[in-house]
RNA sequence: GCGGCUUUGGUGAAGUGGUUAACACACUGGAUUGUGGCUCCAGCAUGCAUGGGUUCGACCCCCAUAAGUCGCCCCA
């Protein structure tokens, strides 16, 4: 127990961190370019703000949330999410002054009590992109092309881009009467779990793996027939900047989304091969949640991605070739003689900006040949009584198996020349 | 929160109701005194997830718990 880590978390061991390193790299490259700027959020916040925020009756909220009362008797929740964070942040401190428009994006852990499976962590993380203050369908469009081209500058490939339009507070009530009248007297043939959701979440029962396939599901009206004059325009100038753009996609009538916030266009992006979590990405407009939050109404849209999900799928199309990292010199030292000198050489190499190795517990020289060789090191630097004497170096070329002595004043300039060169 | 499967050393794993728990890799040391990658030799689990129980005796049987994994739910 003392030895492991809580459930559903997870070390980042020395030899994953280049992976993430990478993808952070990615995704600041991808959200310069496209302008947005990043932002650091706490990592605990009122639990107020993810109630108002997220939705009462969310599973997020209800069942997944890491809520504690603190030694200050307030109720506080690590996030589920970055939006609302975001949101709360955008509010506080004004940032709607400097510019109607703001987009910002973060990258950080979210906590979410879940029963853990592959994909899916209670501590986890997720890179996301807010734009707010811009009602454009372009905007929407910017969004998603961010994430698809951000997936894409990672090498992934396969991926299915799914886009819906959850209608707004004027045509959604609209739709949601229209599928309970549509299923009202069927419910005895669809699952319990969807009976459930009659009332509660009728449009997630198109959704249902265990229902799929019924001819009244198929035949269940969709949304798209029930939107709005706006919502409809709304949608439809997105797809025509994302075809503009050259970006494949799918109409997904089913497509829901589980956070309370969504409104009009809604979207995701999967990786099938990845099993039950298959969500790499998803995201939408939001533009109810600023005033929800307790700012003016304003639109936005934003999306987030799951790193650990990347990662998995970058792991299964083997976008990481192990890179090794091979030490460019490790000293050998002889002796307690040599030891001194040895470490002085040793900092030395590192002064000139090399990756230099030695042994620390005084093992036999065949021993220190071994590590030598399991760092991969281009040169060995044998230092024993008589090449201290002699102020010179043994300097032994691992990869030719040739050596020779080098005066001591001339073996860093020379090492270097040969590992630059 | 619910269901299926799994759990042996650093890793991959074999194994049987009963004296020393295979094998491989990794690791450490050595093969004439200061030289690596190949080869050879040796060392390396008083313990088989944890806690109970059955039994003369259990790593192998039963129960519970935990963790992992897959699926449901939900989501990224």
């Amino acid at each position: 127990m003392l030895t492991n880590a809580p459930r559903g978390t997870k070390d980042i061991l020395p030899a994953h961190v280049d992976a993430w390193l990478f993808v952070e790299e990615k995704i600041r490259d991808i959200c310069k370019k496209y302008g947005f700027k990043e932002i650091r959020t706490p990592i605990f916040e009122h639990t107020e703000l993810f109630h108002r925020g997220i939705g009462e009756g969310t599973d997020v909220v209800d069942k997944e949330m890491y809520t504690f009362l603190d030694r200050g008797d307030r109720s506080i929740t690590l996030r589920p999410e970055g939006t609302a964070s975001v949101v709360r942040s955008y509010l506080q401190n004004k940032l709607y002054a400097e510019n109607s428009f703001t987009k910002l994006f973060y990258v950080g852990s979210m906590f979410r009590y879940d029963r853990p499976q592959a994909g899916r962590m209670r501590e986890f993380h997720q890179m996301g992109v807010e734009a707010i203050g811009e009602e454009n369908p372009s905007a929407d469009a910017e969004v998603i092309l961010l994430a698809v081209n951000f997936l894409k500058s990672l090498g992934l490939a396969d991926l299915k881009l799914s886009l819906n339009s959850v209608g707004c507070p004027k045509c959604r009530p609209v739709y949601r009467k229209a599928l309970q009248d549509h299923f009202r007297d069927k419910l005895d043939s669809l699952c319990g779990d969807c009976r459930d959701r009659f009332e509660r979440s009728p449009l997630r029962i198109l959704d249902c793996k265990a229902d799929a396939g019924k001819d009244f599901i198929e035949n269940a009206p969709k949304i798209t027939d029930c939107l709005c004059d706006e919502c409809q325009e709304h949608f439809e100038q997105v797809q025509r900047y994302l075809t503009e753009a050259g970006v494949e996609f799918e109409l997904d009538p089913r497509l829901v989304r589980g956070l309370d916030y969504y409104t009009k266009t809604a979207f995701e992006i999967k990786y099938d091969l990845l099993g039950a979590q298959s969500a790499v990405a998803g995201g939408g407009r939001y533009d109810g949640l600023v005033e929800q939050i307790g700012g003016k109404p304003t639109p936005a849209v934003g999306f987030a991605a799951g790193l650990e999900r990347v990662l998995l799928v970058m792991e299964q199309q083997k976008l990481f070739p192990p890179k090794e990292t091979k030490a460019d010199a490790f000293v050998v030292a002889l002796g307690d003689f040599a030891k001194i000198p040895a470490f002085q050489l040793l900092q030395k190499l590192r002064d000139a900006g090399l990756h230099a190795e030695m042994d620390y517990a005084g093992r036999s020289m065949k021993a220190q040949m071994k590590q030598a060789n399991k760092a991969g090191a281009r040169f060995a630097l044998i230092l024993g009584e008589d090449e201290v004497r002699e102020s010179v170096v043994m300097l032994r070329d691992m990869e030719k198996s040739e050596q020779q002595k080098v005066a001591i004043e001339e073996i860093v300039k020379k090492i270097i020349a040969e590992v630059k060169g």
